[in-house]
DNA sequence: AACATGACGGTAG
DNA sequence: TCTACCGCCATGT
């Protein structure tokens, strides 16, 4: 049974491509958080793996990177790309508003990879 | 092998 | 609202 490790990375694959995926999906002016990712892609490393994971992602998954923020909002990993207020502006590019300097507006902007159903549709 | 660190999250004080 | 502590999993020293 549920026996797996024995990979580096999560390697797998299984978890590390799960959250590669969910990331690629979220929508342009919408962000969701590392939790919200790790539970939706069945968070047996929790939510620290994803960000591990994100700082190893591919250049595809790094060019949508921006939209991951913790629970609060928070632009935690925005020195990925050299200062937050680069990070910052990608968002915001984007449409997407702030309550504080590093502070995305989760109770407006918020996406849940489980709930990809409604918004825009 | 052990300890410290990290793009985190939740609960408790 | 903020700080402190614990749990989780992989990496680097």
């Amino acid at each position: 049974m549920r026996k797996r490790r024995s990979s580096p990375t999560g390697a797998d694959g299984l978890f590390a491509e799960r959250v590669f995926a969910i990331v690629r999906q979220i929508p342009p002016g919408r962000v969701t958080t590392y939790g919200r990712i790790a539970r939706a892609a069945g968070a047996r490393r929790s939510a620290r793996m994803v960000g591990w994971l994100l700082h190893h992602a591919p250049p595809d998954v790094a060019a949508v990177a921006h939209r991951v923020v913790n629970r609060h909002g928070d632009l935690t990993g925005g020195w990925a790309w050299g200062h937050p207020a680069v990070m910052r502006a990608l968002l915001e590019h984007e449409g997407v508003t702030f309550v504080d300097e590093f502070r995305v507006d989760l109770a407006r902007h918020l996406w849940d990879p489980q709930s990809d159903l409604d918004d825009d549709a």
